[in-house]
DNA sequence: TCCTTCTATGCAACTCGTTGCATAGACAAG
DNA sequence: CTTGTCTATGCAACGAGTTGCATAGAAGGA
């Protein structure tokens, strides 16, 4: 369960409440992990009855207060830890490659406008990343020497580039083999 | 939950037992999808009494019997009615960039051995799907026209193959980065 | 004024997925 | 002869993740 430490280097990197937990998990730290507020929640309340986490609370005008969490010493630990120990799976679920076998089951256009949709759907997503990319990246380049933070994040997020075009560049030609396919096999 | 649909091509692609499916799942379909013997056995009862399947009790000589389970037409229509059907998420899961975000907090010697490791994975998943390729799409390619199942298996395919040449190229990324860093900024 | 949206937290119920364990016959190696 | 591996199926318990719902004050627009 890598929840708990993908939290642990977010607070890491800033101290925060549920709530801004949650809408980090919707941008940066989303791109390559995804989680509801719910599980957050849950995870936050067991990690600080676990002594990982301190809470303070924050109160503020004009709405709720908030619980702001930080990382006690014992989280520390934990992170550390689990940084020295291998890991593995990154199971795999690609809803899409199931289709794409089982369009030779089935009439092929609906897969068309389904992998055209998906290609959209990753081109916005390269356009996001490097948008985020020059504002993040390349401001202040020559001005400060960039930290080890940042650089990381940086390299990270570079892997969210590679990836959205790499994908794109497959969903282009799956859109080949398919029409490939219904141009020289009319009849199914 | 794709499971029940990906079980769905694969038993039309071929019949075969839930041991049978569980072994394809580590291999061919194992690709893009991932499940234990417990889910393929636990799914396939549910399947078999909502209808989507047929089983069929074989016989065998030294070894255990089997059932060999294949697709109904209710099954076929389910399938067919998902392919018609937008699909969300994949969502990401991706451990090691909290490893890396979290190297950022901790001696990065360790993210060195961890991202040489992964590399090496992914290296020879690689060497493992260019054989496969070799073995399975240029043996009798001027023979017979390949029909529209092996064309589209086979695209799955170069997808696998993208995705591990980007994500070595990306962990050679993570690796200069890294190393950067170290020769750059000695202290922590 | 009412409706929606945003911040902020949380419960309850459910499904999905993993892990550990059990059975059981056949076969091969030590 | 015992141990281990392969085929083949399955139960029980747990943990992870999703969905629906609820509360509640503040702000802004129709």
């Amino acid at each position: 369960m890598a929840l708990e430490h993908a939290i642990l280097v977010s607070l890491l990197e800033k101290p925060g409440s549920g709530y801004e937990l949650a809408r980090r998990f919707e941008r940066s730290i989303g791109y390559f992990w995804t989680a509801t507020h719910q599980q957050i929640y849950r995870v936050l309340k067991r990690m600080e009855s676990d002594g990982l986490l301190g809470v303070r609370e924050v109160p503020q005008q004009g709405r709720p207060d908030k619980k702001e969490y930080s990382v006690a010493g014992l989280g520390r630990a934990a992170l550390s830890q689990w940084l020295h120990e291998p890991i593995e799976s990154e199971s795999v679920r690609h809803d899409l490659a199931v289709k794409i076998r089982g369009a030779a089951f089935d009439d092929p256009s609906a897969l068309i406008h389904e992998v055209e949709r998906h290609r959209q759907v990753h081109s916005d997503r390269l356009a996001h990343y490097l948008a985020g990319e020059l504002c993040d990246f390349t401001g202040p380049e020559a001005s400060a020497p960039p930290d080890a933070g940042q650089e990381l994040q940086h390299v990270v997020l570079r892997g969210g580039i590679a990836y959205e075009r790499m994908t794109i560049a497959w969903l282009d030609d799956v859109l080949a083999t398919v029409h490939r396919l219904g141009a020289s096999r009319p009849r199914t």
